[in-house]
RNA sequence: GGCGACAUGGCCAAGUGGUAAGGCAGGAGCCUGCAAAGCUCUUACCCCCGGUUCGAAUCCGGGUGUCGCCUCCA
């Protein structure tokens, strides 16, 4: 029985989705103004892992993950460069993605846009307004907080103590400090509304195109445990306000990234691009990274960490190379996993059954249908295993072959392609010959070019690092 | 100030009442001409104090320390 920590009520419940078997999640994407972070990457691939276990586990799962495109600082980067909101939207929603495929994180099934969505927020203003939950004040809108008697439940914040410790607003226009703008006056790039030209405010996004895609009710609301107070906070009351019916059935939140302990954000400053984490390691060690701690845990940066899970996960993907992997498995193992998944994604744990199929492997106990079971249920955490055989293409070979041609003084008979075969033997014929100093001349040689060779009785093979 | 989380070996980390998973690093060995790679074996009384219990890392109380949310933030 799949179990999972809901932080509405602060307890790991059971999940029973409310549709027989059919999952509706949505996880609360990315606002694209600049490259994603660590952190992002630390979110997506959380839920991704729930969106891949949740298919693993059979259910027929709809995945929506918005993308917010409308948004303040969107706006001032743009008037900054100035250029329209669409091309600093564009350009990041296309670094976003390339940072989400190198991450091997599964496209979700539905990826909607606020600024696609803008009808269906004001309908849902209007029916707010109607019912007294929303007031207008000089082209703004507000929800008004206090009465929605719910408001504080999912984030554990006594609303009484919100209201103390609220910062003073200088906003006077608001009935309560509490109140948040559903709607804010824009005459410079806002849409025509009933309420004058405007924007949208930022939780009624989330509101608008969970019930566009979703429906009313849906199963699994995700997101940053930032999020949770008050913007998840914030759409329940007027997702739940305006469609007068339960809004999301669980509620879950990740944990930060943190960098010398401090969390890892954009304003603090003290953040490392996905991209640029990827041009040191590899998308397994990060998924390792991750998935070691528990998702709701913090997880410290810093590069003894990361290379440590680069080197696990190099284990753990080349475990399988040159194994011929099939469709059996060990269903010990596969259940064991399962346990350990079903207790609120215990990836840790999960990680140690493939781990004990990576022993099994070495030693040679069912062979292949422990490499069958850990390709299987490594893929559902989102491994990659084609990474296990760096197949090279011929190109890539033809660069890497072009300057030993020189090096070694190798006639260009010798194709690209049988180069380094070729040295190996100019090497053997020294090594037969005890002649270490150039037999290991060569081997450094090749090392500089990163080509690495490996010597075993059967022979000398290589590979690139 | 309010709310919440966490503290386990050199590092990371699982474990919520019955003799402490897993990963990394380290050590020893195998292999090798020597290496590298690979393989085998190997390292803990769980922040402190008190309590409950036959028995606690695990429950309760009190400390200490670290972090997060309360403002945009994954």
């Amino acid at each position: 029985m799949f179990k999972i920590y809901n932080t509405l009520s602060n307890k790991i419940e059971e999940f029973t989705p409310s549709e027989n078997n059919k999952v509706k999640m949505y996880v609360c994407g990315p606002t694209v103004y600049d490259d994603a972070h660590l952190g992002h990457a630390r979110c997506y691939i959380t839920w991704d892992t729930l969106y891949r276990y949740l298919k693993f586990l059979g259910y027929d799962v709809t995945y929506c993950r918005n993308v917010t495109d409308v948004d303040d600082k969107i706006l001032k980067k743009a008037d900054a460069q100035g250029v329209e909101p669409a091309v600093i939207t564009d350009k990041y929603y296309k670094s976003f993605i390339d940072s989400m495929n190198n991450l091997n994180v599964l496209r979700p099934d539905i990826e909607p846009r606020a600024t696609k969505t803008i009808g269906e927020m004001i309908a849902m203003i209007k029916k707010l307004e109607q019912t007294g939950f929303a007031y207008s004040v000089d082209g703004d809108v507000y929800f008004r907080v206090e009465k929605y008697k719910k408001y504080g439940e999912l984030s554990s914040q006594p609303i009484d103590d919100l209201l103390n410790g609220a910062r003073v607003e200088t906003n006077d226009k608001k009935e309560s400090p509490l109140d948040f703008a559903l709607w804010k006056k824009d005459e410079a790039h806002g849409y025509n509304s009933p309420w004058g030209k405007g924007r949208p405010g930022w939780h009624i996004e989330c509101s608008a195109m969970n019930k566009k895609h979703l429906g009313d009710t849906i199963d699994i609301h995700a997101g940053g445990a930032d999020l949770a107070f008050p913007h998840h906070e914030n759409e329940r009351a007027q997702s739940e306000c305006a469609n007068g019916c339960q809004f999301a059935k669980y509620w879950m939140h990740n944990g930060f990234v943190t960098i010398n302990k401090e969390k890892m954000s954009k304003s603090l400053n003290n953040f490392l691009t996905i991209n640029d984490v990827l041009k040191k390691y590899d998308t397994n060690a990060i998924r390792l990274f991750i998935l070691t701690n528990h998702y709701r845990m913090p997880v410290e940066f810093n590069d003894v960490a990361l290379s440590s899970a680069q080197n696990g996960a190099k284990r753990l993907i080349n475990s399988i190379a040159g194994i011929e992997t099939n469709e059996t498995y060990d269903n010990q193992a596969i259940e064991e996993f399962k346990n350990a998944m079903d207790d609120d994604l215990n990836t840790s744990k999960a990680l140690a059954v493939l781990f004990s199929l990576v022993d099994k492997i070495k030693k040679n106990i069912d062979k292949v249908k422990s490499a069958s079971t850990l390709k299987y249920l490594g893929e559902v955490l989102g491994f990659d295993f084609s990474l296990s055989q760096k197949e090279i293409s011929d190109d890539e070979l033809k660069i890497i072959a072009e300057p030993l041609y020189d090096e070694f003084n190798i006639s260009k008979d010798i194709s690209y392609k049988d180069i380094i075969n070729h040295i190996i033997a100019i090497r053997k014929t020294a090594r037969d010959n005890k002649d270490w100093i150039k037999s290991d001349e060569i081997r450094d040689k090749l090392l500089s070019h990163k080509i690495q060779l490996k010597d075993s009785k059967e022979g000398t093979t290589w590979q690139i690092l």
